[in-house]
DNA sequence: CCATGTGAATACATTCACAGCA
DNA sequence: TGCTGTGAATGTATTCACATGG
């Protein structure tokens, strides 16, 4: 069966990341196989759509006996193309910032920061964990010069539409945005907004 | 109409936020007055599942006219349960802790951090901003005191199962999530999680 | 016999399109 | 007229249930 010509439900590329987290974990713990069943089980998904999901893809597992984990984990990094590491630029030298600067878990999940920027003159050049901080000035031609394609922006609210608008001009082609605002970018530029407000007042809504 | 009474798909609830953070947005920008189909291109959603998600809440808006904004913000914050402030529990006082006990855009949205615990004796009785960091051992009778409801893990996936545990305990009804694992908790207990690199992997496939 | 992979069936979500009212 | 609110129609996603093959 082809399966690489069939359109994948966005849905679905949101759950295969966390099919990888599960997967690694197990790899961690030092087992060998899993089951639709198991994963079921760690991440709350049902089996059926677990294995339906992975159906767009492929056939990974082996009938009577499971998955392979190590083998499963490769070809899920693969199709989210994360088996080498993304650079990135970080927008944003603030509190938010310095922590996404010293946290240490992505490079094992495949990214990496490389630069990172900030408009505040008295942050330019200061260092901020490994990394120089760099003038929004010279944001575009590091961006192009590297060839970074993602991006964090981790600025206020009122700033990140502008940054964004940068970020684009540079040929950024995915952003992870932390200001709680809809950003507008051209239909070829990802974005993932990540509101923890948001979250927690769709929660609330329960209580 | 009786809309009360009515079952609300999850979906649903996750998107009201969005509305909620847009009608913020240009209340601050002086307007009174929006429509389905401004809040459709500021946002992303089509105006007509903007109005029929609204629709399950009520009659908002005024045809031929639209939404006043401030008598449909004030709704959605009730509707939300964000009319007033709850107070929440910080566990982890690392990087990311002391990003969010700094973040100042909760209290406007309706949170505020109570109180702020590590497990770390080096971090114990240290000023983090306005608050001293209290040991794990003080989780469950500070939360059950001080009548906190909700609460924010940051900490290390590794820590995260077992402060999950604890917070359940002291009687925690809803879980903002960082780190990156799935949190097993009783099915009362809300989740909600956060984990940016699962949000860069799933753009990493489009590129 | 066990667990995958997958069409078919069901359930859920979105969009259409228009009646109805300011 | 202009925009809401909403049944009906369409489109998507999930689950069922079983043939298949290790």
């Amino acid at each position: 069966m082809s399966h690489s010509n069939r359109h994948v439900p966005a849905i679905v590329i949101g759950r295969l990341p966390l099919y990888l987290r599960a997967l690694t974990q197990l790899a961690a713990e030092g087992r060998r196989v899993t089951s639709s069943q198991e994963l079921s089980e760690k991440l709350g998904f049902s089996s059926a759509q677990i294995r339906k999901d992975l159906s767009y893809f492929g056939e990974f597992g082996k009938q009577g006996t499971g998955y392979e984990i190590e083998y499963l984990e490769r070809a899920l990094r693969e199709i989210l193309q994360v088996h080498h590491v993304w650079e990135m630029a970080l927008v944003g030298g603030g509190d938010l910032g310095r922590a996404l600067a010293n946290y240490n878990g992505f490079e094992a999940r495949g990214f990496r920061i490389a630069a990172i920027f900030d408009a505040d003159p008295q942050k330019i050049g200061t260092m901020l964990g490994a990394w120089k901080i760099q003038p929004m000035q010279e944001l575009r031609e590091t961006v192009r010069e590297k060839k970074i394609h993602l991006a964090i922006i981790a600025v206020p609210a009122t700033a990140a539409q502008q940054v964004a608008a940068e970020l684009v001009e540079g040929g950024i082609r995915a952003i992870l945005n932390y200001a709680p605002t809809t950003l507008s970018v051209p239909p070829k530029v990802k974005v993932f907004h990540i509101d923890p407000v948001a979250g927690l007042q769709s929660m609330t809504y329960y209580l």
